[in-house]
DNA sequence: AGACATCTATCTATCGATAGGCAGATAATG
DNA sequence: CATTATCTGCCTATCGATAGATAGATGTCT
């Protein structure tokens, strides 16, 4: 609704997403490649080309798919009768289910830190999505009239982020528990 | 000198892991070949692969080089003369000038998101890099008997890990500014 | 008929990897 | 000292696998 027309994709092209999102989360841009979808998906490499010509079209589709599963599970950042702790208590809460859930991490979380090696859509539906949850988590903190914030929201998209880079690297997921409930811990002082 | 022999690489070997750290640490595993690197090295791909036989020995070789080089470039961190703020600061430094300088991000931060995807021998690499900075971080933090301690190692690296993502994505490198300065402001109350 | 989705078949480029050769340095042997 | 053997570091040439991508035929539903 930004920029790009918002395609809902159905069929054999959701599914392709489906896989592609799971693989690109698991080793980056460069861990899913046509012949792998296809043949999870059930058709040809060429058929996946039908759907997605280039494979940062592909790519900028996940993106932008995935950002917008995220801004609909977390929902609105300004309900007046949230607190400003309520509202990133679901953030956080999103991140974790995230992982926990798929075992895997944040996708922008691994697009992100292979930006530089991204091809132009890819990277500028990475960049869309930070500015997205920055621009939730500022209004979130700020909505409310709250006490002498402390914390910006790049901080705790930071830690969020860099904690579940820790967790998933060193295989201790408690590392994604404790820095969230820092965060939180913070936000109540 | 902990469990692998510490190789002291030189000539073409050490010109490879140079080369391929800066493909690695803009665009992850996937984005180094042999060929690559020959060609900016100024050799044949096969004469890379008689340095480092398999591709996964040139990744881990790469982690490894690059732990030791920040591990000295640290420090100790239970100098009695330092203050806690004077260690952090320090180790912020080593992560704001491997930005700065290189214009790239820590290489086990983008390594660590791939993680899933990595050969065992690189993902057994990283671990080890987060093993030992979380260790020195945990021994800065607790060496002085400091004021109540409320910040833990965990949540330190993940801000650093998690705003160098935020910086290079965004392009906007004052992120990496403003959550440096939110972690010594923490540690100073 | 015509739009849509998938197919077959194929192309070119690149990947990691291997086999085997060769020149220069070093070490061992007579 | 001279010769022989070994090691080192690179080379040429090539392999099979896989990458993304394309053209054109086939089916399928409205």
């Amino acid at each position: 609704m930004e920029n790009s027309e918002q395609t809902a994709f159905t069929g054999k092209a959701e599914e392709i997403l489906e896989v592609a999102e799971r693989h690109m989360r698991a080793g980056g841009f460069d861990a899913v490649s046509f012949r792998d979808i296809a043949a999870e998906v059930g058709i040809k490499s060429a058929s996946v080309h039908y759907h997605f010509p280039q494979k940062a079209d592909l790519g900028a589709a996940v993106v932008q798919r995935y950002t917008a599963r995220v801004v609909e599970t977390v929902g609105v950042p300004d309900d007046p009768a949230e607190s400003t702790q309520e509202r990133i208590s679901r953030l956080i809460g999103v991140y974790r289910s995230a992982m926990i859930d798929d075992g895997l991490i944040c996708l922008c979380c691994v697009l992100g830190a292979e930006t530089l090696d991204l091809p132009d859509p890819v990277a500028e539906a990475v960049r869309g999505f930070f500015a997205l949850v920055l621009g939730w988590t500022e209004t979130a903190l700020t909505a409310s009239p709250a006490v002498g914030e402390t914390t910006t929201a790049a901080q705790i998209i930071s830690s969020l982020q860099g904690a579940m880079i820790l967790s998933i690297a060193t295989k201790q997921a408690d590392h994604f528990a404790t820095t969230a409930q820092s965060i939180l811990d913070q936000l109540s002082r």
